[in-house]
RNA sequence: GGUCUCUUGGCCGAGUGGCUAGGCACCGGUCUGCAAAACCGAUCACUCCGGUUCGAAUCCGGAAGAGACCUCCA
């Protein structure tokens, strides 16, 4: 393991050496979901490339903290509702408690995570129960002259920042480009500035989610709780931020500005993007409307599904592409997507079918390290997947008699599943074949009907039951002398 | 309009200055009573135009097309 990890800095637009603050411990910060919808394919994205990452990290010996944050106050609606709590829209629409919704969506969204096998994160904080830590921010922000108070309001001076800091250099934004173009808003007459961003906004009347501060009555602004809440569980300066591209502005600008005008130093050592999922060429999103949730992938009910996909086939979808990259749906590479997956772990469970020879034709420990490499390689995960499939090819010549495998590398065949596909990549074999022993009794009492009626030459019926229990989902496999069969999905 | 990114075979996607991933689909063959699975094999590629180079899909310039961000967004 000679190789040394190398991770895309989105601050440098370069690869750089991963070595961390205070090793053996690693600090990652991801932004999580805003709870007040139902998770679409989109959120998978980060969620999975994360876990890998912190599936990685684990498996190279570090111990990893990894916070994830939901989300449950704090961003503002466009201007059509002037500058309504999304969270509380959503909760009027429904007559709900804003909690009661935070709550809803909350499950919903871990009960997806779990089928997508992706880890808890060591920390999983709300917005809304760090309203001192994010009004502490503010203090600190204020009190260092990058922010000021209008009629309740605090926002942020970013003007005053960046005569001393650059604002923008995540992003690569130009302070005379964002004042040319950023768009009027609600508030936009008491700011200073039109980039100016708010800290803490006093709440309208009508607005139920509010918080007394020394200011007004009223909530945080949009990029505070990611500030408050990864300094506050990972330290002044910890390793690595994640989330989706769409974040780095002004989300991520706006985090970097606020922490160096808290702390006067930046937190984040590396920053790391996930690409969008595409669909049709254009990003999935709430807004265009075109976005596929969890459940309708799960279930196939989606005008655009032809079917549905199970949880690993996303997974596996997910990670046959690089995580910068952008990755298109369409049925068809969610279908290519599944078959491969199938291939591998039929190919993984014949492993212990392999008769050991003296010799072998094969090497694992170099795949091995290939695959480390590959992840070494900013986490490049299809690399990987290309890897196994190569070995799957050889466990299935071998079965056919075309390569060897010796008794040394048959273990090492497994360990790096073991480790790669599973641990790692954090695939799971969805169990098809039922645990119901009497459903694998009654079908195979019939295939042993089938095998007779072949044995004496009957073809008939034994394509008439193959062809129903075929119908019936159950494919079959004929073997030299015998069969194997396994639920269709 | 500003900033940035991308353009790989039927589809999804890696990668790289010469050795030209992988998956899925398709085609031929082996096996099979037939089929499925598996194996063997074949076909299919780097948007276009210039330049650098012994050699570029890979580097540089230009063009065209697509996308992202600039507003909440994974």
């Amino acid at each position: 393991m000679s190789s040394k990890l190398f991770i895309y800095n989105t601050l440098n637009k370069k690869k750089e050496e991963f070595i961390p603050l205070n090793p053996p411990f690693v600090g990652i910060y991801v932004c999580g979901p805003t709870v007040y919808g139902d998770p679409h394919l989109g959120h998978a994205r980060p969620a999975i490339t994360f876990d890998v990452l912190f599936r990685y990290l684990q498996y190279l010996g570090f111990k990893v903290r990894y916070v994830r944050n939901i989300t449950d106050v704090g961003h503002l609606e466009n201007d059509s509702d002037q500058g309504e709590d999304k969270i509380e829209k959503k909760a009027r629409i429904e007559q709900l408690e804003p909690m009661e919704v935070v709550q809803y969506y909350s499950d919903r969204y871990h009960t997806f995570m779990d089928n997508l096998n992706v880890k808890k994160p060591s920390i999983e904080p709300r917005a809304s129960g760090h309203i001192i830590e994010q009004m502490q921010l503010i203090e600190e922000i204020k009190k260092n002259g990058y922010a000021y108070e209008v009629n309740g309001s605090v926002y942020f001076d970013v003007e005053a920042y960046s005569k001393k800091y650059h604002y923008g250099k995540l992003s690569g934004r130009i302070l005379e480009d964002l004042y040319s173009n950023t768009r009027n808003l609600d508030g936009q007459s008491e700011k200073k500035n039109s980039y100016d961003f708010a800290l803490w906004k006093k709440a309208l009347p009508e607005h139920i989610m509010r918080w007394p501060s020394k200011w007004s009555d009223g909530f945080p602004g949009w990029h505070l709780e990611c500030s408050a809440m990864s300094t506050k569980y990972l330290g002044d300066v910890f390793d690595i931020h994640g989330g989706g591209m769409d974040l780095i502005f002004p989300h991520h600008e706006c985090e970097i500005a606020q922490s160096v005008a808290a702390h006067g130093k930046e937190t984040v050592r590396y920053w790391m993007h996930n690409n969008m999922i595409t669909i049709n060429g254009q990003k999935m999103g709430k807004s265009l409307g075109n976005f596929i949730t969890l459940e309708q992938l799960f279930t196939g009910e989606h005008p655009v599904l032809t079917k549905a996909y199970s949880p690993m086939t996303i997974r596996f979808f997910i990670l046959q592409a690089q995580y910068r990259s952008t990755l298109d749906f369409s049925n068809e590479a969610l279908s290519a997507a599944e078959k491969g997956f199938e291939r591998m772990f039929e190919a993984y469970n014949n492993i212990n079918k392999i008769q050991p020879s003296e010799n072998s034709t094969v090497n694992i420990s170099e795949i091995r390290n290939k695959c480390i490499d590959a992840l070494n390689d900013d986490l490049n995960t299809p690399i990987v997947i290309a890897h196994l499939f190569d070995v799957v090819k050889t466990i299935n010549s071998t079965l056919v008699g075309n390569e060897k495998f010796d008794k040394e590398n048959i273990k090492a065949c497994k360990k790096l599943f073991d480790d790669f596909a599973f641990e790692i990549l954090g695939l799971v074999q969805e169990t098809t074949n039922s645990n119901n022993q009497i459903l694998s009794d009654v079908v195979s009492l019939l295939l042993n009907e089938r095998l007779s009626a072949k044995q004496r030459k009957d073809f008939e019926t034994s394509d008439r039951i193959r062809n129903k229990l075929t119908a019936l989902g159950i494919e079959i496999k004929d073997t030299k002398d015998s069969f194997e069969w396994k639920l269709k999905n």
